[in-house]
DNA sequence: GATCATTTGTCTATCTTGGCAACAAAATGG
DNA sequence: CCATTTTGTTGCCAAGATAGACAAATGATC
């Protein structure tokens, strides 16, 4: 609880991470903005932001750009080097591993594709220290790591990194947390591991297409569906971690059964089987034959555009259903939606609006991705920064 | 944005807040209980609890039960007439108004049947001012009123009290804040004007089942079907505060038609016509014919019993949606599942458990509202309460 | 290029707030 | 009645933010 008692010491804490924060998510700015924004006095900024430059956080480097008489100002900007994370993706079908500091910084990054059903919790774990690794020995001198953060696509309890379970990976009951620990060691800082749609939404909260927007729903889809909520700029996670989990959602009950034992989960009818399915593609999965689809849609195939189009009806009735329940200002589309935006966004628009009610329905946004694949990356580095940025003074002091 | 620069005197607002607060929910405390509470000093907590005293929200009388030897501590109290707020429910059958002050206490309450299709907002609110007046001036002398709240079946938004549309009610686009605002005159203070599922669900955190659960989804049932949403101790309002539409989730596109439109809407399987349908009841709606019901259950009626089981599991199917997507610690039941709990709870669960996935839909519990039918008046109270207590020193000062 | 107005950094005194320590007060228990 | 314990009160201190005086750096003007 850090709500009960306050003192000045406190205080404190909150001016600098507001400071901080600012020059994280916004960039560069001069001193005197950064009082106009706070609404804080010059000598405060003065003194808060000499803290930040003592703690290796921000450095100041050149002056405001002249838009009129007066001294100039110096630029605070963030400095990269002064937390790094690395932050990883686990998805089915590929591992992204990637190197990311203050700002939003990518030092690095790698991805491979990991051939479905080949990837064992240890295997996996394996992988990633193995290509984070190089990653963190080619950093600059000047980095101080920050943690280790992690998107799985599974079922993921925050609070030590354990999944529950993961359909598509074919996991259960993996201390995903505490095995990445002991594979990267001690000196690269605690391990957060978070559910990968969580993980987008905050991706793209942070940096990508719904910077700014303070309620917002990140749908991702790759095998299966899940999604991201942030709501009053704060990401909903639930009692124990386990909220957005969308795909499993009822709607359709003559519809197929479901991998989870249910029958007509949203995601027998808009995943990536579903999407297969429809357009009579000879697999029934694998990325492979989800490139032929969109390549037969390029090409202007009938059958596809039909299977697609019915996908984004599909598509639209879930997201219905939550903007009726969230009313967000927008819907960010990850994953295979991102790739098909422009083929499903007509049907599925017309059928959110179907099924939702106005004015909700009216007043909210649908765009695809900004970040695209990065979205989870950056989102589990904003993870571990988090931490960093809500108290800068007490970094490096707690592990 | 009260979240950038703070100063010292944001530190005197957070702790008296926070002082307040805690004396409102969770009643009478001695300085000494406070102290260990929020951890400061007792020169800290002497000179804050003075502030409240002379800010007439606090009293102190008697002293603490002796527990040992050593000094007794004055104990510390709200005074329920600080701060009172006329409270009231628009219900689609019924019309309430409270006069409910701080820490809960009710000074008086009155209840009206309104006959369905006869309250029009004109109507509708000249009853309110109706029945507040004598509540209003029946109130002690030493009663400060802190404005009113107003709970109503509709899609409202808060900002100004706009109720945009009321199927039950049939009203569209009724400015009942400004309605009621100009019918109870200024003196009263501020007119608030929210969901009636919405301040359901504070109604509970605050004061009833729900009490320290801090994500919990409230299910008011009446006609419709709305659903209030607390994560994270806040009120989840979504972008305008439309979010928690519930009954119009798609659950069956074999269903029947909904008053919105669409087809398979979650009311249309669980609300009041579908009860009534499923027990074929001579009626189609209304109060007696809800009562006729539940006599019949209450006798062993085996059609009665077989139709609200069926309902109980369309309720459940809905239920496990919002489980996988919110992940809440607590569901409540209010309205019309409040009375029938016993009835439904039993394929309620087993439905929810089915259509929701491990290990969410095993920590969730369900409860039937504490509060019943003045759940939503408490909560119309918590929304003007929580702004003296967000600031108690600058009570009365804003309007 | 010198001068002035303007903006901003810096420094110091001051204000607010909470903490601390010493002391007083009020209870228990022998 | 006195020792012990707990708690309220009071005066002083520390932390942090502010205000005002002054210096520095720039653009505009002559």
């Amino acid at each position: 609880m850090t709500s009960l008692g306050a003192r000045a010491s406190g205080l404190r804490r909150h001016n600098l991470s507001t400071l901080l924060e600012r020059l994280h998510l916004r960039g560069s700015a001069s001193r005197s903005e950064l009082c106009a924004v706070t609404g804080l006095n010059r000598s405060t900024i003065s003194d808060l932001v000499q803290r930040l430059i003592a703690l290796d956080l921000v450095i100041e480097d050149g002056v405001s750009a002249s838009t009129g008489p007066g001294r100039p100002s110096p630029i605070a900007r963030v400095r990269p080097g002064g937390a790094v994370v690395v932050a990883a993706e686990i998805a089915v079908d590929s591992l992204a591993v990637a190197t990311i500091g203050l700002g939003g910084k990518v030092f690095a990054q790698v991805n491979t594709e990991m051939p479905r059903g080949e990837s064992s919790p240890a295997e996996t774990v394996r992988k990633v220290a193995e290509l984070a690794g190089p990653l963190i020995a080619s950093l600059p001198d000047d980095c101080t790591l920050a943690g280790v953060g992690v998107a799985a696509a599974g079922v993921t309890r925050r609070s030590d990194g354990f999944v529950h379970f993961s359909p598509n990976l074919g996991w259960k009951d993996v201390p995903l947390g505490d095995m990445l620990g002991e594979a990267l060691g001690e000196s690269v800082g605690p391990v957060m591991v978070a559910n990968e749609a969580d993980l987008g939404a905050l991706g793209e909260y942070r940096r990508g297409a719904g910077f700014g927007i303070d309620n917002l729903i990140f749908i991702s889809t790759e095998v299966g569906i899940g999604a991201g909520l942030i709501i009053g700029g704060t990401p909903m996670l639930g009692a124990a971690g386990y909220a957005g989990e969308a795909g499993h959602m009822l709607v359709n009950p003559n519809g197929q059964r479901c991998q989870c034992g249910a029958v007509g989960c949203w995601e027998t009818e808009v995943g990536e089987t579903a999407l297969l399915r429809a357009a009579r593609s000879p697999q029934t999965s694998g990325l492979a034959a989800v490139d032929a689809v969109v390549g037969r849609l390029a090409a202007g195939d009938e059958e596809a555009l039909t299977a697609v189009a019915r996908i984004g009806d599909w598509l639209g009735v879930g997201m219905g259903n939550l903007v009726n329940l969230l009313n967000p200002d927008l819907v960010v589309l990850g994953g295979l939606f991102s790739r098909l935006h422009d083929y499903v966004r007509e049907p599925m628009l017309a059928a959110m609006r179907d099924r939702s009610l106005e004015p909700a329905s009216g007043m909210v946004s649908v765009v695809p991705s900004a970040l695209g694949p990065s979205a989870q990356l950056h989102g589990a580095a904003e993870l571990c920064l988090s931490r960093i940025i809500a108290d800068p003074a007490h970094r490096a002091v707690d592990y």
